[in-house]
DNA sequence: CTTAATTCCTACTGGAATACTAGGAATTAT
DNA sequence: ATAATTCCTAGTATTCCAGTAGGAATTAAG
């Protein structure tokens, strides 16, 4: 029951992303040093996030990465859906094709958990994120 | 962010232990038959929930498994936690070291998760889910 | 128009974790 | 004695994940 290394890198790299260039375009090179993470492994996540809509991104050279849309806007669960796929506890959650749907009663379990944890990750924002442990002085790495 | 097969196969094997067994021994090959689990695997999440005292057991030749408490007081956090080690989403969470720990502002995400996942799953009790969700008719496999 | 900087995209590899099996020792009812 | 059962350790195979590699496409700037 563990995120992956690139949903919380994705995170963390995000997070500075939204405090440090909140409207500027930002490099992978820059972003990936002021994180503490691969160049290479953040472009991989870079790519997934902009797939999804999260970032986009302009080429070439002075080119980089920024907000898709309104910090506001962009929640911890959209960010991890991105990397992770979804957030289900188990798979069977969202097949129509699970064998043992007819009986399964453990399923409602694992539900409710999922209902839980999804509302509190949409509820948390970037924006607000940065509002409650943003402080400039420090950048997360 | 999933769930092992061994802590989902314990709550279906538990809970349906709970459903038809709750005050009898029952025997690995018995409810490893009615859950649809392999009986060696079966054997070995077992092992876990012993290790745990959740279950208890008595050897030998007509020996078996039963609850080593009221069904009342077994979580389904307790269950998970044996077989999964914890629940917490990110290693650092329990560690005291990490290298990350003075800087690190995504920490609180991280935690605020895994306590909304665990009051959830330490308020669902064997009896709760039984009462819930049985339906003697039918066994979960 | 050339160069350097950058994103874009696919593929690969090594390692770790997980799922599951194997086998036999110890125990106990009959 | 025997058969049924738990107990315990070890092994294997596979899947998944972390991280790397390399080069094509694009663009700013001189």
């Amino acid at each position: 029951m563990k995120l992956s290394t690139k949903g919380t890198n994705a995170m963390l790299a995000l997070f500075n992303m939204a405090l440090i260039y909140p409207n500027k375009l930002v490099s992978i090179n820059e972003l990936a040093m002021l994180s503490n993470i691969s160049p290479k492994y953040l472009e991989q996540i870079f790519y997934s996030l902009k797939r999804d809509n999260i970032i986009t991104s302009k080429r070439g050279a002075a080119g980089g990465y920024s907000f898709a849309k309104p910090l506001s806007s962009i929640s911890v669960y959209e960010i991890l859906c991105s990397l992770e796929g979804t957030m289900e506890p188990v798979k069977c959650l969202n097949e129509i094709e699970c064998s043992r749907a007819q009986v399964c009663r453990t399923k409602p379990i694992w539900n409710a958990m999922h209902n839980r944890m999804i509302s509190l990750m949409k509820s948390l924002s970037l924006e607000q994120l940065v509002k409650d442990y943003g402080d400039k002085n420090e950048t997360i790495n």
